[in-house]
RNA sequence: CGGGAAGUAGCGUAAUUGGCUAUCGCGCCUGCUUUGGGAGCAGGAGGUUGUGGGUUCAAGUCCCACCUUCCCGACCA
């Protein structure tokens, strides 16, 4: 491909409105532009990237057995009714109406179209497991899109669902897509992990997500060289068995004014890790204490799964007066009555604690569990915490990454073919639900993320599997004669090995083609001048970085070379 | 949805208490000179200053409404 033929307008600087390194990238090489919030053009370039992404995605999905399908981008209301996500889902739902009056939304995701596909035409034990997946355009009315095309309301997603008889099936699918996804990645290029997750609104027992390294990552995953991986909001951790101090007498001490754990601790003089805070909330409209260790952080999304609650949120100012019978800042698990009291596993390990007395600038002190005060349930229900001791190991601390997530797998079990009717005839001739997976990866998504881990001041370093070109070609000066004839002979050589060249054939100075060529991270790049062409060389240079970055070589062996590294 | 900031050429920007033909750089077009890390000279095109209304002798600048964009938060996977 000759640069001059090709659209890529990159730009010096980047619009002031774009968010994060990535987007400014992309936009100044000429891979995308902004149309509106959250709706992105792709250009030439970007698309090429975004092709390659999809065309390891879909060598994998192949390779694990999957069928390619697509589906409408447009589905009809009743679906969703179905399946009682037509309101569950929210505003996040693009919705439209035909001009019939007739209500449609925009695919944010497939389960009912597909779920419905498969119970019409899937009939038989015979015919599972079965495997489809789709390459298609999500739409999402998120309340803030941001980060460019990591969070945009238009974005190109794999989503592929599978159907089994039983769990066990299930479960054995779930381990050939976690390979998968994991092969993928590795081809990506990325540095990433596959952790535990909680499985939000899609639903489904168990499911992993796909991280992506990157500081900038909006999700919080811990890790542990053991190889367990969860995203923080899942993650569980080993509870330490404190030494466990002899019990003192209750005593009430006077704290005015003082609330706060960090407060009181230091009108007290005494460690946060003493003491018991205890948060009033709304579960489902009735309230509930939840106790955690004043240095600790209480993990909704886990409380909610345990409760098995819809809503979990703070409780407000009335309902905790009612509760504890104090102002906020003072609540205790002592003496409380007629009010759920959950406590965390670690709470019920110290000894001697400090607590609210349920009494206005009350604390109390050496309080004990079981001598002092119950709970009805002991849990996990804190965030984990650096310092944690890793579940599975039992022996390394967690250690603390931030991720961006770019897969997602779930076992879904029945929560679809269950609402929807999705049955199969066994072996017996008798009828069972079918049992679903689902597995998606963001591609817009890959592509943003690769580049919030890969890329230095002068631009973009893409991996050489998913970059637009695997080689530039630069003649310094294109219309010397020799130069243009070892170009020329170059590229032809390169191309009919399958390699993807770009020449820039642009009438500019070598400079700005060296910061066009960084900018656009193309791994490789042959330069062509009449210096070197003089000693019969070209030079090889490797877009990383790494070590033997550039080179004076023969043509021929440059080509070679380059031949050998995509093999 | 709440709070904040901002909209001037493709991109980045300037314009004093309201005051002359809306500034400069990059990019773009023409010509010349250049050609190994964003060259130089000369000439040129490109604007309803987000939209609508108002105040004023006079509005990019002040006021109102709307639109758009970004940030923080809430919300949501």
């Amino acid at each position: 491909m000759f640069f001059t033929k090709m659209l890529i307008p990159t730009l010096r600087e980047a619009p002031s409105d774009a968010d994060i390194i990535s987007t400014k990238l992309m936009i100044r090489a000429g891979m995308i532009r902004k149309l509106a919030s959250g709706l992105y053009e792709f250009l030439p370039l970007g698309l090429k990237v975004l092709r390659k992404v999809e065309n390891i995605i879909r060598e994998e999905m192949n390779a694990a057995g999957g069928q390619e399908i697509t589906l409408p981008l447009i589905f009809p209301k009743d679906l969703w009714i179905e399946t009682g996500r037509w309101n569950v889902y929210g505003k996040e739902l693009f919705r439209l109406k035909d001009r019939k009056e007739a209500e449609f939304c925009l695919a944010p995701t497939a389960e009912e179209a597909v779920t419905d596909l498969v119970r019409k035409e899937v009939k038989s034990y015979k015919q599972l497991p079965l495997m489809l997946y789709q390459f298609g355009t999500k739409f999402r009315d998120e309340i803030r899109p941001r980060f460019g095309i990591m969070r945009s309301r238009e974005f190109l997603m794999k989503d592929a669902y599978s159907f089994h008889t039983d769990e066990a099936d299930l479960e054995k699918y779930y381990k050939v897509m976690v390979d998968a996804y994991t092969n993928v990645c590795k081809r990506c290029g990325f540095e990433f992990r596959a952790v535990e997750a909680a499985s939000g609104a899609i639903g489904g027992s168990f499911s992993h997500e796909f991280m992506i390294l990157a500081d900038t990552g909006e999700e919080e995953i811990v890790w542990c060289g053991c190889g367990y991986g969860a995203n923080s909001e899942k993650a569980e951790w080993l509870p330490l068995l404190q030494t466990k101090e002899e019990p003192l007498i209750l005593e009430e001490v006077l704290t005015p004014n003082v609330g706060a754990v960090e407060d009181v601790a230091k009108f007290l003089n005494a460690s946060p890790e003493k003491f018991i805070k205890s948060i009033v909330y709304k579960v489902d409209g009735n309230p509930v204490v939840v106790l955690v260790r004043g240095d600790h952080e209480i993990n909704e999304i886990k409380l909610q799964s345990l409760l098995g609650a819809t809503e979990v949120v703070l409780a407000d100012e009335q309902t905790v007066i009612a509760v504890t019978g104090a102002p906020l800042g003072f609540a205790g698990p002592v003496g409380l009555k007629g009010v759920k009291i959950i406590a965390d596993l670690s709470v019920v390990e110290i000894s001697n604690a400090v607590a609210g007395a349920n009494k206005k600038d009350y604390h109390l002190k050496n309080v004990n569990y079981k001598k002092d005060y119950n709970a009805d349930l002991i849990a996990d229900v804190r965030k984990v915490a650096h310092g944690d001791i890793c579940p599975r190991c039992k022996k390394e601390n967690l250690r603390f990454s931030r991720g961006i997530e770019v897969g997602h797998v779930f076992k879904l079990g029945t929560k679809y073919s269950k609402s929807m009717n999705a049955t199969y005839l066994d072996t017996n001739g008798k009828e069972n639900l079918i049992v679903m997976g689902c597995y998606g990866i963001g591609v817009t998504r890959i592509l943003a993320a690769t580049i919030e881990q890969s890329h230095d001041d002068n631009g973009i370093v893409w991996p050489d599997n998913i970059a637009p070109f695997n080689v530039v070609i630069i003649p310094i000066n294109y219309s010397d004669v020799k130069t243009k004839e070892t170009t020329d002979k170059l590229y032809k050589d390169l191309t009919s090995k399958g390699i993807d060249v770009l020449i820039d054939d642009r009438d500019e100075r070598a400079g700005i083609k060296f910061k066009d060529a960084d900018l656009i991270g193309i791994p490789y790049r042959v330069t062509i001048g009449e210096k070197n062409l003089a000693n019969g060389n070209v030079e090889l240079k490797t877009r990383n970085g790494s070590k033997d970055s550039s080179r004076l070589l023969k043509p021929e062996d440059a080509m070679l070379e380059i031949v050998k590294i995509f093999s």
